[in-house]
Formats: C-alpha cells, sequence, structure tokens
DNA sequence: AGCTCTTATGAATCATTGA
DNA sequence: GTCAATGATTCATAAGAGC
C-alpha cells in the first residue's frame, strides 16, 4: 500500500515535525526568483540564496544519508544579462553539506517561443543533483534504454526537427548510427535529458513533465521509498511517484496547490479502481501490483507520518 | 584576402603586445583545470579563477565594445564531485566588468564512453556568452535552421497541389517562391546546439568541433572582422574562421600546437589552390583584410602583428 | 484504427508606456 | 529618475476534430 500525503505550509516549518533521515529522495522545482509572482509570494534574486538556504537546511536533515535531492531551476534573464543566483546557491548548498554529485540538463524540447535582439529561445534548465555521501543509492538499470527501441526512442525523443538540423549542420550520415544502435541491447542514458514540456489543457501553470520526476525517482529510488517533493505545485512529483509504488510527501504553501494534488492523487486511484488492471502507466508491468513489493521495516515506520491519501 | 595568425606564447604576454579593441569576437576552449596537466602548465582548480582573470583581464582590453567573448568550458567530476570553479569564475568574471549575456549548452551526441557508479555519461559542456556592453553585434539570421514542421508548413502554405505545379512549371516565379517559402521555413535556433563531436585522427586532446566555434562565429562576427582564439590548441577554431572568411589570431604556448595550426591553416589553403576555385565557403566575401581594418590610426601597427599565414 | 489539419498553450524576454 | 504593467514577438507539442 503506497501512501502520498499533501500538507499545507511552509516546508520549513512543516518539515520540523518530521524525524531525520526519513525520506531517500527529494525532487522538486522551487518557486524561481521573482517568478509566479501572483501565486506565489515571490523571492527576489537577492534574497533567494538565504531564503532556499532556511529550507535545505531541513531538507539536509529528513534526507536519508544515502537519498538524493535533485533540484530543477533555472536562471531568469532580466536586463540583458542572467542573473547569478543559482550559481551562488550552488556553492552555498556545498558549504551547507551537500555534495554537488552532478549536474544533469533538461532539453526543453518545446520551449517558449519568442526573439529578442540579444539571445535565442531558452531551451534547456538545471537538474542539479546534491548528496548527502558520495555513496548513495543510484540505480542506473532503472532507467537503461532498450536498443531495439532507441533509435526510435532517441530520433523520437530528439524531435524530427533536431534530426533535420543535425543533418543539415553537419554533413554525417545519421542512417550509418542507427544500424550500430541496432546492435547492441540496452545502454546508459547520459546526463542530458530530452523532454517536452506539457502543455495541456491544465488550468495551472505546471511546466514540469512528469517523466522528469519519474526517471529521477526510478534512478535513485527502490518501490516503497519515500520521496518528498517540499514545492509540490500541481503535484507532478506525486502522481510520478504514485505510479512508481513510491511512497511520498507534498508540500506547498497554497491550499489550491494542495487540493489540486490531492484531486490529482485520488484521481489517478479512481482510475486504477475502475479500470481493474493491476497497474499500467507508460512503462508497463503487467505482473504485481504495487501492493505486493517488499517496504521493508520503513514503511510501517513512515506510514503514520507520510500516510494520508492512500493508494 | 584573409589573415590568420599563429603567435607562440601565453596569451596575457602575447596579447600585451596588441592595441585596444580590435577584436570582433574572443572564442576559445581553455585548458580544462588540472587537466593536460603534460602538456599545459597544468593550472589546479584551486587557482583556476585566478590564473584565468589575469588573461581575461587582456580579453576585455583587446575586444571592441560591441564584441562577444565566448567561453567552451566543463568543470570536472573529482571524488564523486562537481568542481565549482566555472561557477566562480562566472561570478569573478562579472566583477572583472563582463556581462554574463548567455549560457549555450553544447549538447555532444557522441559523448565519451564509460561507466562510473555515481554518474552517466557526460554528454553536454558549457558555452558561455559574455559581452562588453548591452548591445553587441548578433546576427541571428546567420545561423537560422529548418523549422519544425519544415515539409508540413511547405505544404500547408500553398498546398500540394501548386507545388506540383510549380515544379511541373519550373518558371521564373520559382525561385522567388522558394525564397518566400524558405523564410517561412526557418525559424531561430535555441541556446541548445546538438552537435556531435569530431572523432578525427588529430592527437589534440580537445575535441572541439569545428561546428561550434563556427556557429559563434557566423552568429556574432561579420565577414572581414577579427577573431581571437587565445587558446587555440590544434586549431580548430582558426579554421572555422579562415573557413569562413574573418581574420585570426591564434595563441598558444605550445609550439607544436602552433604548428599543428599554421599546417591546417596552410592546408586549407592548399585545397582552395588546387581547385582552382577563387575561395567558396556557405558565406563568401573577396574583399577585407585586416590590415585594410581602421584602427583608428593603430592599424598600421596591427598590420604586422596579426598578418602572417595569409589566404 | 490510422491519418491530416487546426488550435491552444506555455517557469520567456525585451521595449514601451504610464504612474 | 525608478518601477510596474502591457504589448510584441514566436514555435514545438499534444489534444481534438474531421475523414
Amino acid at each position: 500500500m503506497v501512501n502520498i500525503d499533501v500538507r499545507e505550509g511552509d516546508c520549513r516549518d512543516v518539515l520540523r515535525t518530521y524525524p531525520d533521515q526519513i525520506f531517500d529522495l527529494i525532487v522538486t522545482s522551487p518557486p524561481y526568483a521573482d517568478r509566479r509572482k501572483h501565486t506565489y509570494g515571490g523571492v527576489s534574486p537577492d534574497g533567494y540564496v538565504d531564503w532556499f538556504l532556511e529550507r535545505s537546511e531541513q531538507f539536509h536533515r529528513v534526507l536519508k544519508n544515502t537519498g538524493s535531492f535533485v533540484l530543477n531551476i533555472k536562471e531568469k534573464a532580466e536586463n540583458g544579462e542572467r542573473h547569478t543566483y543559482v550559481l551562488e546557491l550552488i556553492i552555498a548548498l556545498r558549504k551547507q553539506g551537500w555534495l554537488w554529485t552532478e549536474e544533469y540538463i533538461w532539453h526543453k524540447k518545446n520551449c517558449y517561443p519568442g526573439k529578442w535582439p540579444n539571445r535565442f529561445r531558452d531551451a534547456w534548465e538545471r537538474c542539479l543533483h546534491f548528496t548527502k555521501s558520495r555513496k548513495f543509492k543510484m540505480n542506473q538499470e532503472a532507467v537503461m534504454v532498450p536498443m531495439g527501441d532507441w533509435a526510435n526512442a532517441r530520433l523520437k525523443s530528439l524531435g524530427k526537427n533536431d534530426v533535420v538540423r543535425f543533418d543539415s549542420q553537419v554533413g554525417s550520415g545519421f542512417g550509418k548510427n542507427i544500424a550500430n544502435w541496432a546492435e547492441r541491447s540496452m545502454a546508459y542514458p547520459t546526463n542530458v535529458l530530452h523532454l517536452a514540456t506539457e502543455c495541456s489543457n491544465k488550468n495551472h501553470s505546471a511546466a514540469f513533465p512528469q517523466a522528469l520526476p519519474e526517471w529521477f525517482i526510478r534512478l535513485l529510488t527502490d518501490e516503497g521509498d519515500c520521496v518528498l517533493d517540499p514545492f509540490v505545485g500541481s503535484g507532478t512529483t506525486l502522481q510520478a511517484a504514485q505510479n512508481l509504488g513510491r511512497n511520498a510527501l507534498g508540500i506547498d504553501t497554497l491550499v489550491e496547490y494542495c487540493e489540486m494534488t490531492r484531486a490529482a492523487v485520488n484521481e489517478a486511484q479512481y482510475k486504477l479502481l475502475q479500470e481493474r488492471k493491476p497497474y499500467v502507466v507508460t512503462n508497463k508491468k503487467t505482473t504485481g501490483s504495487i501492493h505486493r513489493k517488499k517496504h521493508s521495516g520503513v514503511s510501517s515506520k513512515t506510514a503514520d507520518k507520510v500516510g494520508r491519501v492512500k493508494t
């Protein structure tokens, strides 16, 4: 039984009520500085680092020593220049005790349009990977790409345009490479993720595609583990956790977002019941519902803390 | 006639002999910290920022106010963690007077193979774009790429029948229409560049594909402009500049690299002569050597400095 | 079921206007 | 002067409609 909980409030305060080292993964996309002013308070770029450190201190405490903290963020451009608060944040987080293990790039295939005299469209965001120790949980096999489909997946993930562009920019034959890929069966990915933003008909701004938290959850947790999103927003992370059979806690200051997240989580549960299927997601798995997965001894302890909505 | 010059020495010292504001673009891939220890001096990550600032101070001086400085760099991973010296360098360069205009991502489509327990293969590098002012030279049209639904857009705008009719007629207006379509079928790129690394048989450690400097040279200079690569290495930047009809100066501390670069540049010249073509590249232009550029009195001085290998 | 075509929609930036 | 609100610009994607 997977527990999904959503709590309202500032994650700094809410997390204080939680014990040490109970989460296996924190993956979140915080409100960017001066963005979403109408919904969130709007943290100024100047005070952003200090604002964040107060919260990441709690993140560090509640995260297991083998856990990971994945931070999706991108600095804004203003008055012709990029802000440096994200760079300063990385340096500050290291001083707080985090290890800056890796920086993944989320390549946004469909980025926002626009034209400016001094820059092109911004098509990427940072996914900063922090850990507490050099030995942490990482299931690289969980995100391997089947090779038979890899050529297709890669063509698909890059999009037709990129292939055309690639062909036009460099004369080399693309088909030759495809033949090479077909030989092997499975391949590890790189630290560049090609995902499109979700621009479906949602009534909120969730440009965070579910595939993104999904990827990190698969990579950095096992089934039955506990995932935290301290800025849960519309709940994309929690839905991903639920789909993958992980327990999850989401926190947000806004009531609307909390309710939206609860609704999305419940709807997913409802769908599962209605379909009477054992559990089907994008990467489907015919056997075994999440109920039958081992949770070792952790679940009993965390169930009290994390358990609210149950699936 | 384009002038390509290669000088041996530390760019900090060599550039001191050059006047102010003569280059339109500086694009380079410096020796990474602690890398290539056997070839370069081997700058430690700790001292990297200071080491770099001494040189970038000269870059700032010799760069025109409308010019750009593109820095291709990537921090190494060591002992399970990414170094922060590149982040610190960005912050330090801003303090030195540079504007951090943009960070482009070079997505290396075929990155170095390997497997590690705590990270995947590194498939991207930073291309940091610095400028001296908010108004700088940028030719966005020079790097436009085929649009997403290139074929569809074309057919959609005119209809399939019209295309067939045009094809059969081969009328005089055909080219004009093509031009119209081309305009509509081209889009501005994003700040993510998809380029494959060159696996050619060069015995140079940095696999810097020529398409990378080419892209920035096209974007940030006109023909006949002056390009500088203060860490020229095997000379990829200079070859790109030569191909595009830009004057260029390359500097390197190592004699071998300087000679390698000179050889590559001369070979390109030889090929052109052999083919008996007047000098054909994507964007051609016959006039404008660096000697005839107005340097407001300094030209006579710089001509001696820059002109060496001539094509 | 498969196509094609249409349409809405984004963690965007910059220039301009108005207070 | 500064600062906030509005407009202009622009394109990849997926959902929806139509066949």
